[in-house]
DNA sequence: CTGAAAGCGCTTACAG
DNA sequence: CTGAAAGCGCTTACAG
């Protein structure tokens, strides 16, 4: 079968113990340890992540849940998450929530019974205090439960910015889209940002903003347009608003961006080459994912880690604007 | 800690050996079984899987390689994975190779260091026959290598309905634009059907079908509509096709459905609810999914198992069509 | 049908 | 720093 750390351990005479400490950095003299390295290298040896796991109760399963998996800024987080995790021998189970409840108390069920290790939560939904007690979790843009560390953006910063970069095309009435978390979320500066961006500039906001699920966003954008027909600026705050908005704006007759100009949180429209590129605040989706890896990892091992992770998401032009 | 096969043993008053029978499903005297399960219950008893793993040499984790994951076909084909494979107790790797053959053959060493399972192929590249040798392999839409199970749909029958639809519908200059795979594949019966089903009603074929990637689909549309602006009606081979040639036909000033009617393959626009919906083949992904990770579990299990599966497609009208 | 024992490939006190 | 040994929680011949 396949060469295990007892036949290192004969190539090289040393023990098993040996081997391993080598293998996990352990104190090692350093003539051994090159012995023992050779005797791998000519070997061909490879840990068995299994037999590591069973010796540490671990299973090397960590899960990740989405709202929806088909979605610019999901389905990247995702890969970035798997590409994070693989640094850690970790394989990520990726569960599309939908916002059901009952699927993301599986999950913790699953840690509950060691079927995995952690999870990482970018769904917004409401958990009992002590379901979580104790289990390894990690969130996106708030605080799953108090002291549960997460990883963020600078949503309010990043908004204010897109507002006035607006406002300085010439936007005069401007719009703000959204789709409002059901839990208290770090997304909500976005809105407060709108607001005291437009009290600044002494601007009257127009404001849509209800709790809708993933593939209702029609509805609030007609709303939207039937309240303030005059728009003449739009922030639209999460990349499907962005994108329904730009469609019923077409639709609707307006043109974009001479008399409508659209901003965007997250992804571009150019991904598949149909449609204008929206201008859009960027996530760093790719760090993000690694620090709450990173994250979620000295949670799992015990380690003291910071209980809030903010990252800077910047402004990228695109044609939605003049 | 954990309660154990052991804990489970001395609770019943039987040996381990028992235990691990009736959890396996090996032959137990029927009021032995019951005691032992009763035990079970008492006790709350969960096998530890990592332990199961290692005795039976396999990872529990199996791959799904797939060109690019932010897509309605994968992504949904992905999630259908996830659950057909939970009832093997798998998770699952996913990788989006957008046709990187490094990618591709990490996974295929990763098979070989015995690090996953298995394996399942949506994308489309060439492999070396012989690293294929002896790994568990499924796929997608063709044989990965000869005799490597597949699972596919009946593409041939599906695109000739829809294409009759279309001349039902009075279509008479009928375009046909897709992605040609890099590698021999049933999704190239599409093609064939188009022209069969041309040839059949003396129509002269307009077709572009060159060798492109996810995200490059505008340059083949715009291709088709400089040399064929006649056009009444497309079936478009894929989704992100579909999509993009119905945006740039709205830009390009084509009133659809009136004056172009468009099939697509897979997928509808109506999810994020901003265009209209499209006119599709649809293929039965939930049970593709599920055949082919049936058929994956078979091939590590060293079952004999049917090479070629063909499910059933279906034509889901929408608005994209009279 | 069933129990005792060996073993899957590691890690980790325990002595030295 | 290092070796021998116990043990993680299972499965599986081997006897009976």
């Amino acid at each position: 079968m396949a060469v295990t750390i007892k036949d290192v351990a004969n190539y090289a005479n040393v023990g098993v113990g040996t081997v391993s400490r080598v293998l996990n950095g352990g104190s090692v003299n350093k003539t051994t340890r090159e012995t023992v390295m050779k005797a791998m290298r000519e070997l061909k040896f490879t840990p068995n992540v299994t037999a590591h796991r069973l010796r540490k109760n671990r299973t090397g399963v960590i899960a990740v849940l989405v709202p929806i998996i088909n979605h610019p800024f999901f389905s990247e987080f995702v890969e970035r998450v798997e590409e994070a995790a693989d640094k850690y021998g970790w394989s990520v189970l990726i569960v599309s929530s939908q916002q059901k409840l009952d699927k993301e108390n599986g999950i913790i069920e699953k840690i509950r019974r060691k079927e995995i290790d952690g999870a990482i939560f970018v769904t917004h939904y409401k958990h009992d205090e002590k379901d979580l007690q104790g289990c390894p979790f990690v969130s996106i843009d708030r605080p799953l439960s108090k002291d549960i560390p997460y990883v963020t953006s600078n949503n309010y910063e990043a908004t204010a910015e897109a507002l006035e970069y607006l406002i300085s095309k010439g936007c005069k009435k401007i719009g703000y889209i959204g789709s409002k978390p059901i839990v208290d979320s770090e997304v909500m500066q976005r809105e407060k940002a709108y607001l005291d961006t437009m009290a600044k500039h002494g601007f009257e906001p127009r404001i849509v903003n209800d709790v809708i699920m993933h593939g209702e966003e029609r509805g609030a954008v007609d709303k939207f347009f039937a309240a303030y027909p005059d728009v003449d600026g739009i922030f639209a705050a999460g990349y499907t608003m962005a994108q329904t908005t730009y469609g019923a704006a077409i639709e609707k007759g307006y043109s974009v961006p001479d008399c409508l100009q659209i901003i965007g949180y997250d992804g571009s429209f150019e991904k598949w080459g149909n449609i204008k590129s929206l201008t859009a605040v960027e996530q760093p989706i790719s760090e993000m994912a690694k620090a709450v890896v990173d994250l979620l990892y000295g949670v799992i091992e015990g380690k003291q880690v910071t209980t809030r992770t903010s990252m800077k998401a910047k402004l990228v032009i695109g044609a939605t604007t003049k």
